[in-house]
DNA sequence: ACAAAAGTGTTCTCGATACACCCATGC
DNA sequence: GCATGGGTGTATCGAGAACACTTTTGT
């Protein structure tokens, strides 16, 4: 029943990953509800132990698509949680993911690990298990600076998509207006766009045109 | 002789320190040598287990001043790298830090752990342990661009400096040469220095005026 | 016709760059 | 007096910010 000794303590390790989407035009993460104790009942990111021969990354993507039945997101190591005392149970090291994806491709079931599964907006979040309040914090920082170097929004928006709905997420994350055509002449000029051909169509107004990346699943860094 | 059991296998967790300093206008980065296996004499960074009871942060700290004698660096978590097979004893997962101190301030001395510690300039690196040559790759990178948006520089310097000495750390970190009236014009618009009042001496030039920083040991970030 | 979002250029401001000479000290 | 790094100001350029109207579609 403890077939696994050590000459020394060893510290479990899990991932835990903060997958965020854009939902209903707000910032939102995917949390499922725990089966067992501690924290029963409580909502809390998605993750697990890491198994003896599964590289970090893969045992947060593991873990996400068990847990939530999600696959194909941006995923990126965040930072690692080691206070001895974040789980009451034994010294338990978390690796913290963030990972970005578009929230109308995924269609989150509950896994085996978990009772349920849910997307909460950032502003109504429920009580969260262990530090995972610390974890999101980070994440929600680490996702703010980095739309600034980086292409990390493009992961939130559909394969194809319009200039408005990326403004859209721009808006959202930096938590402000931004003006329509600064905008358009910045993402523009990064080269990184492709028009699709197609245009929107069967909604109120003009159709926009639909742009793809250029290189799809590429993070470009910019300056 | 082996009383630490558990139910599912547990990897074993470590911290490694990429501690860099400017030696004799180079980055240079601090390296022990192994006493034991595996990779017996070889050089390594500093580092080791995690104890049951300690953050790792200051696991990192400990392990720094246990091998090297070192203290009182500025320490920054840099990434944990988990591939199962990066140790060939067992499974160990290592949380990676970076730090950084002005050279002249330490005199390292080998401690228990390991039997030489020496620095080496980044340009002139002996063959490195484990994956340590990305660690100190992503460390290096973590250094020169969180260059342009923190005030990091500054842990490379005494606690008081001329503006030619930092000036020459920015050079340093970046590889090219910086323009001097833009460079201090840059400098003190941060409006974070103060004048120690006091002046360089036995200089075979005009005395440059030593500064400090207003707060000392506080990380400000720009923009 | 009206509502709703798409699409489109120019001006201004401010921070970043480029650049050259005199000053204080030790030898 | 000469070598060495310290110390100083101005002109230019370019990226980012501010700003308003016409176009296309659905109802």
């Amino acid at each position: 029943m403890a077939p696994f000794c050590y000459d020394y303590p060893h510290p479990a390790v899990t991932t835990d990953i903060a997958l965020f989407t854009i939902l209903e035009d707000k910032l939102a993460i995917l949390l499922i509800r725990r089966r067992s104790p501690p924290f029963q009942h409580c909502w809390a990111l998605p993750g697990g132990f890491v198994e003896p021969d599964e590289g970090l990354e893969n045992c947060a993507l593991r873990e996400l698509a068990e847990e939530t039945g999600i696959t194909g997101v941006y995923l990126e190591q965040l930072y690692t949680f080691g206070q001895p005392d974040r789980d009451p149970r034994e010294r338990i090291i978390s690796v913290a993911y963030y990972a970005l994806a578009p929230a109308d491709i995924l269609a989150p079931v509950a896994g085996s690990d978990a009772a349920e599964v849910c997307w909460f907006a950032l502003d109504a979040l429920p009580d969260l298990a262990f530090d995972h309040p610390d974890i999101l914090c980070l994440a929600q920082q680490r996702l703010r600076t980095k739309l600034d170097y980086s292409t990390i929004a493009f992961s939130l928006v559909n394969e194809t998509f319009t200039l408005g709905e990326l403004q859209k997420v721009y808006e959202i994350i930096r938590g402000e207006p931004l003006d329509k055509r600064n905008f358009r002449k910045y993402i523009l000029s990064l080269n990184l766009l492709a028009e699709s051909g197609a245009s929107q169509h069967g909604c109120n107004h003009r159709p926009a045109k639909l742009y793809r990346l250029a290189q799809p699943g590429t993070l470009h860094y910019l300056r």
